[in-house]
DNA sequence: ACGGATAAATTGGTCAGACCAAATGACCAT
DNA sequence: ATGGTCATTTGGTCTGACCAATTTATCCGT
């Protein structure tokens, strides 16, 4: 049967020539979104893939590169190759790359995290549960007890992490993570230089305490504003350079 | 010279078995960010790339099959490879893996959108050039002329790309595309059906104007406010479902 | 039986070489 | 010049082999 050629009327079928790795690509999402294939589970092994899809494993083994590029699955050698259970760092790679090819500045992490973290913030407030109030505050309360420099950090970074969490948005939350990830691999020393820094510490502490009140009321609009007071002060420190 | 086994003192080298596609990953990378490799210039044919990096085609091929994936590159077959001169659709794709991924709900997209839109309108406030004020009030005055449905949906689109390219934050710019590309494909006929209904117009001619007042008087407060107002129209016809 | 070492099988990673298919470019006829 | 033809370039796919890490099965000494 000849493909269709120059006729009178013609459809601009825009000479859809589907890659083979493309078509592979779409029925091992398919077989994830279908459900036949959950978070955490092992695939197939490739050359069982082969014999299922009827196609070389060349073309198998490139649709498994893009999927674990994107973040889907996750290949250990001799062991096989895995659906992530976590999706939360699937954006940091593209990001970045992107950010280091349209050379955006480092201003715009900054801003677009502060957009973030203040919305987080306020959705924080309307969706917290109890059991996230007391991981809240069990972590104000370790920062307190001053934890050496490093476990400060980790600290810092759980602590928005939880918020991020608790905002029930996991759209945005995926997104500030990849941006914070993005943040720190740039501007690395920052972060600890402000945290760390003795003529910051009461005035974080004095931050995080008023965040954990904000976000215990519920108060929406209380939370959004101590979370923007709280990046201009990072954002005002590392305006330094 | 056998390699490191168990024995007293033992280094913790994280058992780098670095494979061979991610190096030339990374090469290929490192031949962007150098900038021996600029935007939409062609790279040399992968059997070359063989050579040079002393690899089999199979590893490059995978190499390039990544970088395709997250938007880094393109391929034409019998044409060459060739490095994106725009990366504003990058993480579409990952975005919206994602997005289906963790389950998800629509009104998430919709919380990611305002917040961004709103964000960069209030950006936009500040940095939009006298050329860009032109080319939106030249979208705007044609949007008054009654176009057809779906022209009407492509004039939208281009107005808030034009305010999100306006902002001058890349990142937060990409972002949003790739959230309201995301938007269009799960919540598909929604905005169609918001722009073209008849007692909606009125009041969206009104926006786009107090919109464009805002910028050209480079008023942050004002077209945040004007934005806030517009995306709550758009949400609420969407709750409907 | 049991635990641990060892061997075998499984499975992802890499390689080489072949051939197909689309695009490009040079050449020729008009 | 214009348009078509054909060889060349270059990405796309396939096959089959072998390497390397992991997992599983096997065997042995106690």
């Amino acid at each position: 049967m000849p493909r269709c050629r120059k006729e009178s009327v013609m459809m601009f079928t825009p000479v859809k020539s589907t890659k083979v790795y493309e078509q592979v690509i779409e029925q091992i999402k398919y077989m994830i979104t279908s459900g036949e294939l959950k978070k955490g589970e092992k695939l197939p092994p490739e050359r069982e893939l082969v014999e299922k899809f009827q196609v070389s494993r060349t073309s198998v083994r490139e649709a498994l590169r893009a999927l674990q590029i994107i973040g889907l699955i996750e290949s250990r050698q001799g062991g096989g190759n895995y659906i992530k259970d976590s999706f939360d760092d699937n954006l940091i790679e593209p990001l970045s790359m992107m950010f280091v090819l349209q050379n955006s500045r480092n201003s715009e992490i900054l801003e677009l995290r502060r957009v973030l973290e203040v919305e987080t913030a306020r959705l924080a407030a309307k969706n917290i549960s109890d059991e996230e109030l007391t991981r809240l505050k069990e972590i104000i309360d370790r920062m307190k007890d001053l934890p050496d420099e490093k476990e400060n950090v980790v600290l810092d970074k759980e602590l928005h992490y939880v918020i991020a969490k608790a905002s029930g948005n996991n759209l945005i939350m995926s997104i500030l993570t990849a941006v914070s990830s993005l943040m720190d691999s740039f501007i690395k020393e920052a972060r600890e230089a402000i945290i760390n820094k003795d003529e910051n510490k009461s005035v974080l502490l004095e931050h995080h305490e008023n965040m954990y009140m904000a976000l215990k009321n519920h108060d929406e609009k209380q939370a959004a504003r101590v979370m923007k007071e709280h990046m201009n002060l990072i954002i005002r420190h590392m305006d330094l350079y």
